[in-house]
DNA sequence: CTCCTTGGTTTCCAATAGGTAAGTATAGTT
DNA sequence: AACTATACTTACCTATTGGAAACCAAGGAG
């Protein structure tokens, strides 16, 4: 490893406090499994508020408890609105707040950056499978 | 929601294929998981090669068994090379490619991003935790 | 009086993750 | 002959996750 440029843009990892490490990573570790990060992009691209069974939908191979646990901490961590309209039959709507928004913009540029090293990854995966 | 800058940011994900997405989220999902990341950047800080023994030590917390998986996973997407030198006893020495760092910079707006609105994520639960 | 609807919650069960501890290989040291 | 060191691997056990499906509330329709 000779690559030197902007290590300094890592190494400000080391003037964190091991509370802003853990908080970051834990952030981090929830809005990245399976289901958060796919539904914070449908409210999005939705443009607007969505009912629970158009998220449902939408989202697509995820459980009606899963959906509900990971609105529920997604809302918690203020990245969505949850408005409930006491109707009968009852209607909730979720939102996307700027917060979340603001979230989804941070994650675009490693999304893209994954996409384009995926042949990279691929050839990595190709070469261990060989051996 | 008026936000509107830079929306087409977000929606190059529109042109993805289902293979690419799903790929880009099995990446992200494991790289973001309790050790991986962490791994990575103790390589990173070390500056060179390290020996098995000496990553357990600075990771910390982790267990062999999850430090090895942990590492063959990471060497079989090209992220870590493994280089085995044939000693008795045997010597083993594990160093950040290109790849890694390159995702490993990738990676650092999120997190800079994420300590950086701490607060408003602290508040959100504060909020929630009050109703 | 029963069914329908929505947005859950609850229960049960299977799969996965992760931890501890012990085993393994082998040359060198005592 | 016993012990050490290294980098795992294996066995075993527990805890968490996630899915399917049933249940629930409450007013309106039939």
């Amino acid at each position: 490893m000779t690559v030197q440029p902007s290590k300094q843009a890592i190494d400000f990892c080391a003037t964190m406090t091991d509370e802003q490490d853990e908080f970051a990573r834990e952030m981090l570790e929830r809005v990245s499994a399976k289901w958060p990060l796919r539904t914070l992009q449908i409210l999005q691209a939705a443009g607007g508020p969505l009912r629970f069974s158009r998220v449902l939908e939408r989202v697509g191979g995820i459980s009606q408890k899963v959906l509900t646990q990971t609105l529920r901490m997604l809302e918690r961590d203020g990245l969505i609105t949850r408005t409930l309209y006491p109707q009968v039959p009852p209607r909730v709507e979720y939102e996307l707040t700027p917060l979340g928004y603001e979230f989804l913009l941070q994650t675009v540029p490693l999304w893209h950056w994954i996409i384009e090293h995926l042949p990279a990854f691929t050839a990595a995966r190709h070469e261990a499978a060989k051996r």
